[in-house]
DNA sequence: GAGTGTCTGTTGTATATACAACTGAGAGGC
DNA sequence: GCCTCTCAGTTGTATATACAACAGACACTC
């Protein structure tokens, strides 16, 4: 159990984390392309996780709270505070299901809009991104699902 | 500026934006990467971007706050709150800088111990986030530098 | 039909994060 | 020696996130 005598306690353990961790680097990375994001859409007072909310709704209007956290891998608490906020500023409604549990939620037309009024907003920082993350990585990103539909 | 008929105000750009961008796609690794850390590093009460922390003060100690927050592309506001989280629970000391203005930044000894107690939880967790994101992305993640030190 | 369990969303609490504004300490110019 | 500028860290405020506990509505059994 003795240490190597350079390293004290821990530097070990340390290194091998900081070189393999991939906790670490998506960390990392969900800071640096998430602010790229919110940088090109503050000007439109959205962020990238609104944005994210809006498309999914979008694409899967009407659709339950909880049906699109789970899709989304999102806690139905983070849901529930996100909608909230969305429908204050009134990007999204919130209707009553046949089930009187359930919601169902829609865009708004301004929702909709909005939409279409930040896609060059958004290009501009999928540029930016993609020239960030580099090109192995970029492909690598759009192979994976994010729970969203597409048509 | 006639809408596709068969697609609302909004649905285009949803489509386009829910297939290719990388904001979205980094959220959504975030989110189910780090709860995995988050799961493993539970019992032993610390999370994923306090364990980051903590690896980057054991091998750049001494280090200025500023300097660390530099180095991860972390805000600094964000770095006092986590280094003053951290002092509380023992794991790092804050010590004076001969720059008046600065501090320098140390694990304590149970700091250094708790890295090589959480090793095995650790190893874990890279595991599972390794399957869970594939060869592919996982490879090319390791590329990516995080702003850390490697002896 | 009453009781029990399950499903859906909300609320309480904590962490992680960023931007803006502020404070205190050096540093330089004059 | 002051004035100002810059640098380093803190604090105010807002969002995003999760877990735990809760409340209301169904559903199911008997």
């Amino acid at each position: 159990m003795k240490q190597d005598a350079r390293h004290p306690r821990g530097h070990q353990a340390a290194d091998k984390i900081a070189r393999e961790c991939l906790g670490l680097r998506t960390r990392f990375v969900h800071r640096v392309v998430g602010r790229i994001y919110d940088d090109a859409l503050r000007p439109f007072g959205l962020g990238g996780a609104q944005l994210n909310l809006l498309v999914g709704i979008v694409l899967a209007a009407p659709v339950r709270p909880g049906e699109l956290a789970e899709h989304l891998r999102m806690d139905k608490s983070t849901m529930s505070r996100n909608v909230r906020r969305m429908v204050e500023r009134g990007w999204v409604e919130v209707g009553v299901d046949d089930d009187g549990r359930s919601q169902q939620l829609r865009p708004t037309r301004a929702g909709q809009r909005l939409l279409d009024q930040v896609l060059p907003a958004w290009e501009q920082a999928q540029s930016e991104a993609a020239a960030v993350l580099g090109k192995a990585i970029t492909r690598d990103l759009h192979g994976l699902p994010v729970g969203l539909p597409s048509s």
